[in-house]
Parts: structure tokens; C-alpha cells; sequence
DNA sequence: GGAATTAAATTCGAAATGGTACAAAAAAGT
DNA sequence: ACTTTTTTGTACCATTTCGAATTTAATTCC
């Protein structure tokens, strides 16, 4: 217990998420689960129709504790969305970049998003970006960007696997790759919207089906 | 002047529009007029962040007055909303109906949709099932009957051209009219969520004459 | 002209909302 | 033990919100 100095600096970068021994005390909450917790909240009833009250309740926190962690409900609501963004990103982008046949990896991509889609206590929650952001996204600069982000980031996605399936030959030399990419997005919007209208997964599974039929042409 | 008694009952079942005589203070505002303003408020801002005073002003008719005329805020967001099907649907009825050429048909039909979504003083307005109806219908059967409705009217209307233009030749006798159907509403939806977010109308055309080219194969 | 009827306009009230001020609490540093 | 720092928890405030009660105005019927 002699050489109890802090540890050597040469490991400071590295552990970064392990106890920095802060000064105050302590938090009662782990922002990351609040944060999801608020995006929950988000998702199911829109910006205005969230309180603080609500987002505290779900998220343990009291409303100044709130306001400090996140700032104010409007910075909140884009640190929900961007964390949305992220977690929708992670899930999808090993399947962007895998090496599979068209079709399979179009069906793993579809697969993945019903699951975002459909997933919530009360109710299938859509996808936040159709539902929500870009209602707000009208009168709202910084969240159109973000709006207008994810909806490229996907086109681009997508894009990206047909131009690779044509060339390994897999779509007739013709196809449009950007073309068939926003039919892809278009339903994956479609798909987004009706599952919060509570269509069953089936049927969302037959048009998904349907649509990779036109794509990728009938299995 | 000495025949100025009311017009002969014999023509009050066909002028039944005009001064049906009613019996106390005349009313102030046109209903059909007010409701419109309701539909643009609940538009641009959704069911919560509209408020009676916004749609008092909007409309001029007092608070007590909207009350009497249409109900509470729920009865008078529905309202707006069978208000604005029945727009939608007298835009597009002629055109489903028209004996033309798919592509032609379906062309006429999305310059619709774009003149709907993309018009508004405020910012394009997006489509109301979209943007706000489907985030409501999670939680509200009534509305979620209206928004399962349209989507399916849609769907159908849709499904009755590709049917046609495949009797006709126009399709190849494999197409799946059911299937195409479901990317053009697709296509419609995407081209909503994506005008909300400002996307200018040049590239929604080209979003547009993409599905296209794919549906209808290219020109 | 007066009663009846319908709607407008004013006003009220209870609840909810977003945001903040301030004191108490829990930890680390000295 | 005492100070410093950070967070919690309570209470508060001004404003907005939805809804309704009440009064006033405009019209038709008798």
C-alpha cells in the first residue's frame, strides 16, 4: 500500500470509462439508461406531447437534475434522437458491410428494422425519424439536419449494396442502384408507418417480400 | 315587392346549400372554412403542440364558439383529419379513374401528392396520415381506423392500376400488381417524410421518376 | 313590440407546463 | 474536522392549457 499515488498516467487514456473519482456526489443515475429511458418517452408520444414530468418520472430523475444532465427539453429531445441515430446505425451497419448475397442482406436489414419498429411496452414505436423528428423537422434547423442525415445515410447505405450487387452481377446491367436505394428507403418508411398503426408483422413481412421481389427480382 | 313571401317550398329540397333560415343569431364564421384552418394548424404542428387559442385565432371563432361547433380538441383534430381525406382523395378520384397509360396515370398522381405535401405559407406541410395521424394511432383506435383506412385505400387504388395496365400489356404477365402497389404508396410516403424535411421538389420529382422507371420499367 | 332561440364574447378556474432558486446531502480533498 | 465540489430534492413562479359558466348580442316567430 506504499505506492498508493494515483495510477501511473501512461494508463489514463485507456480506462477512461472506469470510476474517475469525481469530486461531488455521486449520481444517482446512469445517463446512458436515462437517456434511453427519455427516448422512449419521445418516441411513443412526440416532442409536445412529452412533459418533464413525464421524462422525469421514466427516467428517475428530478426535473433539475434533468436540466443538467441534458439541458433543456429541446436539447434532450435532439440528444434522443442522436442517440436513436446511433443505436440504429450500430445495429445495421455490420450487415451493410457484410459480405452476403443481395437479397439476404436487403432481408437481415428489413428484419432488424421491424424489430426497432415493432419493439415497446405500449405499443410498436415506429421509427423516430419518420414519427416525430421530422414533424419538428419543418420549423427546426438543427433537427431538419438531422432529419435529412439519417434519410441520406440510409439512401447511401443502400445504394452502396446494389452498386456492389451489379457489379458481381447479381442486378441486370440496367438497374439504377440510387434509384432502386430510395425505393428501398420508401419502404422501410412505409413499413415504419404502418407498423405504427398497428399492422400486424406479418403483413409487414409480405411487403417487405413483395418489395424485394420488385428489386431484386422474384425469388 | 307585394310577393315577398319565401321562395315556394317546392325547390327546398333542391337549394338545400342556401339560407336555410335558421333561427337565432346568424352564425359568424363558415364552418367548412374554419375547419380548414384547423387542418392547416394541426398540420404544420400535430395534435399536442396546437393549441385552442392557435386555433382560435386561426379560425376567429372564440374558444366557446369552437367548443360548440365541433367539440373538444380530439373530435376537432378528427374532424380535420376526415376533412383533409376527403381532400385528398376528390384530388386523386379522377385520376385513378381516368383511362390512361400507367405511367402516365401514375405521374399525374404524384404531381398531386407533391402540390399537397409541398404546399403551405409555413413551410411544406407533408401529408397529415404521415406526419401526424400515424403518431396518434398508437394510442387512439378511432384515429388509428382513419389512418388504416387511407393507407389501405391507397393500396387499393394503386392496385386497381397496376391490375389494369397488366390486363392491358403494359406490365409483363409475371408483375405482381398487389406488390407494386405497395412500393407506389411506399413511394408516397417516402416522398412526404422527405418534402417535411424540406427536400426541394426537383428532387422528389427525380425520387418519383425512379420508382417509376422501376415500376413501369424505363421510358 | 315581446318572447324564444341561437350564437358570440367575456370571464373564470383548476390543472399542467417549462423552468429555476435554494437548501440539504454525499462524496473527495486538505 | 472542515472546506469544496457536485448532485439531489423540495418548493416555487409565471405562463399556458383545456374546459365551462355566464352574460351579451343578433335573429326569427308570435
Amino acid at each position: 500500500m506504499v505506492q498508493k499515488s494515483k495510477k501511473p498516467p501512461s494508463a489514463a487514456k485507456i480506462d477512461a470509462p472506469v470510476a474517475p473519482k469525481r469530486r461531488g456526489r455521486p449520481r444517482a443515475y446512469e445517463p446512458d439508461v436515462a437517456l434511453g429511458k427519455a427516448l422512449d418517452l419521445f418516441r411513443r408520444d412526440g416532442f409536445a406531447a412529452t412533459s418533464l414530468d413525464d421524462l422525469s418520472a421514466a427516467t428517475g430523475m428530478n426535473r433539475p437534475s434533468l436540466y443538467g444532465a441534458f439541458g433543456d427539453k429541446r436539447e434532450l429531445y435532439i440528444k434522443s434522437y442522436q442517440r436513436y441515430r446511433d443505436d440504429a446505425r450500430a445495429a445495421m451497419v455490420d450487415i451493410f458491410r457484410a459480405e452476403a448475397p443481395l437479397r439476404e442482406r436487403l432481408e437481415r436489414i428489413y428484419r432488424i428494422a421491424l424489430d426497432i419498429y415493432l419493439s415497446g411496452e405500449s405499443g410498436p414505436r415506429g421509427c423516430f425519424t419518420v414519427m416525430t423528428a421530422a414533424s419538428e423537422a419543418v420549423s427546426d434547423p438543427e433537427i431538419r439536419t438531422m432529419v435529412l442525415a439519417g434519410l441520406t445515410e440510409l439512401d447511401k447505405a443502400f445504394g452502396i449494396c446494389f452498386r456492389e450487387a451489379r457489379e458481381r452481377g447479381e442486378l441486370p446491367e440496367g438497374a439504377d442502384p440510387a434509384a432502386l436505394a430510395h425505393l428501398a428507403s420508401a419502404t422501410i418508411h412505409t413499413i415504419a408507418i404502418r407498423a405504427r398503426a398497428r399492422v400486424p408483422r406479418k403483413e409487414l413481412e409480405a411487403i417487405v417480400k413483395g418489395a424485394l421481389d420488385v428489386m431484386c427480382g422474384a425469388k
